[in-house]
DNA sequence: TAAATTCGTCACCAGATAGTTACGTATTTC
DNA sequence: GAAATACGTAACTATCTGGTGACGAATTTA
């Protein structure tokens, strides 16, 4: 029973996708704008931002015949939430730290 | 071309190993042990432990006939620090406070 | 030494993934 | 209206993935 890539893990696990969400966080962008900076083809860009569309780590917005992808960082928490479980073990101070803030 | 699940990203893709990653953060195990804890085989368990010490993010000690396994949560680093990245689009406050300690 | 325990790994299978090319649809431009 | 543009998606292929059962090596126990 193979697992399913329906979570923001999986979605960020493939190389590309996270070079596309970097890219991203630079501007929005159309999915040909993202296609012409990857060596990939514009079909292949275009199911990678579904797959990060699905997990509303990007959003679209219509205009005209374009369609604008924007990042929607807030969807990766459940990834930096994970992660930060662990943060103690490579910087104590700064996790006592960040504690400090978010339990006020 | 598909890519190869060789980073940790790829590695923490699978709720499994995610599964083993938080038992092992509660003590060291052994592969039984670990596949006691699951509903998969010995083997499927011991293939997600090899993948997770490949990144080094499992240590493994012998003892006896024993392999004993230990989560090294320093190798989850690179992840951490890219979903850093975009800390501050949700808690502005947080991440400010961050890079102040970060930077002393 | 024989038997039992612990574990890694091989061979194999079903299903998922990432990529391609080809095509269809909606919108803008001429 | 016709042509061009921008995009999604279907169909297909090669490869990777996670899973199982079977086997063998190493170590402990009897």
């Amino acid at each position: 029973m193979p697992f399913r890539a329906d979570d923001a893990f999986a979605a960020i696990a493939d190389p590309h996708r996270r070079q596309i969400i970097d890219l991203l966080a630079t501007g929005d962008r159309t999915a040909g704008q993202v296609a012409a900076s990857f060596a990939i083809s514009r079909p292949a860009v275009a199911k990678h931002l579904k797959i990060l569309q699905d997990q509303g780590i990007v959003l679209v917005r219509r205009q005209g015949r374009q369609r604008i992808n924007r990042l929607n960082p807030a969807a990766l928490k459940p990834v930096r939430d994970w992660v930060a479980q662990y943060d103690r073990f490579w910087d104590e101070r700064l996790a006592a730290l960040k504690s400090q803030v978010e339990d006020r």
